[in-house]
Formats: C-alpha cells, sequence, structure tokens
DNA sequence: ATTATATTTGAATAATTGTTCAATTGTATA
DNA sequence: TATACAATTGAACAATTATTCAAATATAAT
C-alpha cells in the first residue's frame, strides 16, 4: 500500500529510505564493478595470479594458458584500462606487471573466501 | 620454434614452467572466478552494498533498487550459494545479511582502487 | 478452509561478453 | 628497404547471463 514501484506490501520504508541515503553513487558502482567483473573471469584470473607471480610477455602468457596471443592481449587491454595491469615494452615485447597490490589483497580474500 | 601449442615463437620457457608450477588448481580458480563474478554484477553490488549497512527483507530491497522482487530473488539465490550472504525467516519475510567480513573487505578495496 | 502476502522457482527472451580469425601496427634485424 | 615476429585491433560468432512473467510455495490471519 506503500510506494507502487514495484508488486511488494509492506516495506520498511525508513530503513529503505536511510539505505538510499547511505547508497554508493551509480557511477562510483559502474566502476568498481567493472574491476569484479575484470576479475570475475578464468582467464584473467589465471593472468593476474601469473603476474602476481611474474612479470610477463603476451607470448609468455599465452604458452602459459594455451591459449591464442589474440584473445591474451585483448584481456590484457581491458585490465590496462581498468589500471589493473601496467606494462613496458622492451623490443618487440611487451612485459606486463600488476599495477599495484589491490589485486593481490582482492586475490588472497577471494581465496580465502573460496577455501573456507 | 618451441612449443607448437600457440603461434608464438620466443617464449621464456623456464619462466612458464615455474609459473605453471605456482598457478591454482582449475577447481580452485572456478570458485574464486564465481565470487567475483557474483560482486561484478552492477545489482548485486549494491544488494551487498545495501546489506552491509541494514539487515533488509526481500521486498525493502526491491523497494530500495526499484525491481521486481523475483529478480532480487534470484540474485539473493547465487549469493547464498557462494556463502555471501545468509538469511533468517521471519513470518512471512526472509532477512537477508552478509554472511561474514570477506564480502565487506572486498568491496572496501574494490572502493579504494575505483576511487584512485 | 480460505484469503492475503512474501518469497521462490522455471522457462523464455534480450543483452552482454569471451574467443577466434584476419588484418594491421610497431620494433628490430638482415 | 624488405623481412620477421610480437602485439594489437575490429568484426563475427558462440556462449553466458540478467530480467521478466507466470506459476508455485510458505506463512500468517480471518
Amino acid at each position: 500500500m506503500n510506494e507502487e514501484i514495484c508488486d511488494v506490501y509492506y516495506v520498511d520504508e525508513n530503513k529503505v529510505k536511510k539505505v538510499e541515503r547511505e547508497m554508493l553513487e551509480s557511477e562510483k558502482v559502474d566502476n568498481i564493478v567493472d574491476i569484479f567483473k575484470a576479475i570475475g573471469d578464468q582467464t584473467r584470473l589465471k593472468i593476474l595470479y601469473a603476474l602476481s607471480k611474474e612479470e610477463m610477455c603476451v607470448c609468455d602468457i599465452s604458452a602459459l594458458l594455451k591459449m591464442r596471443d589474440s584473445a591474451i592481449s585483448h584481456h590484457l587491454k581491458l585490465l590496462r584500462t581498468l589500471r589493473l595491469v601496467k606494462f613496458k615494452r622492451k623490443g618487440k615485447m611487451a612485459y606486463y606487471s600488476l599495477n599495484d597490490d589491490h589485486v593481490i589483497k582482492l586475490l588472497e580474500i577471494g581465496i580465502e573466501h573460496a577455501e573456507e
């Protein structure tokens, strides 16, 4: 009988309004979601985990994961855009590494939760 | 000219083999990926963030996010399966809350990275 | 029992996304 | 300059997934 936004009748309006005020701005939500979405993919998670052990070039990673270098490159581009990895060119190769330790922390907590 | 697994020629085999030994088992990768995939969705991220502020029932959340309770329930089921949220029934309602503080830690680091 | 309401579920559709292929670009060397 | 190779890019296809609708449960009240 309260709001007609959805098909629900008894809503704790005060609670909802309170949480509404505390919610993240939607632009911020988008940015955070993008990070988790990036890590939430088998190939990219493996890439990130591998880079936490060693700096590697595209061809090393594609050999490690037994995938086309094109696929790896597409993923690395996304990870670069999100500043999860960085790279430096040395001759023909591009050496990738983790951009900062946020990724490592995220992976650690993710692993911890998965292991329980 | 090394391995013919992919279309790449010069690979640092020692490095690749070393990282191969250090890699996560693929079953573990799947489990970790599922967690990040779950958080890497606008609706579910908002649900988790909201639940970090207040315990809420399905109808509260659907009012907050202006979405069908059916959609919310589907998401909550996934989050329950991954043990990211828990719930208790009180009468007709189901009150949801975060299962442990892994989610909060993950969100904090995600927010931190997004804000830089 | 019947009615009312909160939640859950399954199936269908629409939208998103990962991988591949083919072509291109950048860098080094002959 | 011509060739070789690492990396990148865009387009296309296949696979995954979020949301909706409709129907089914669960719980409480009349």
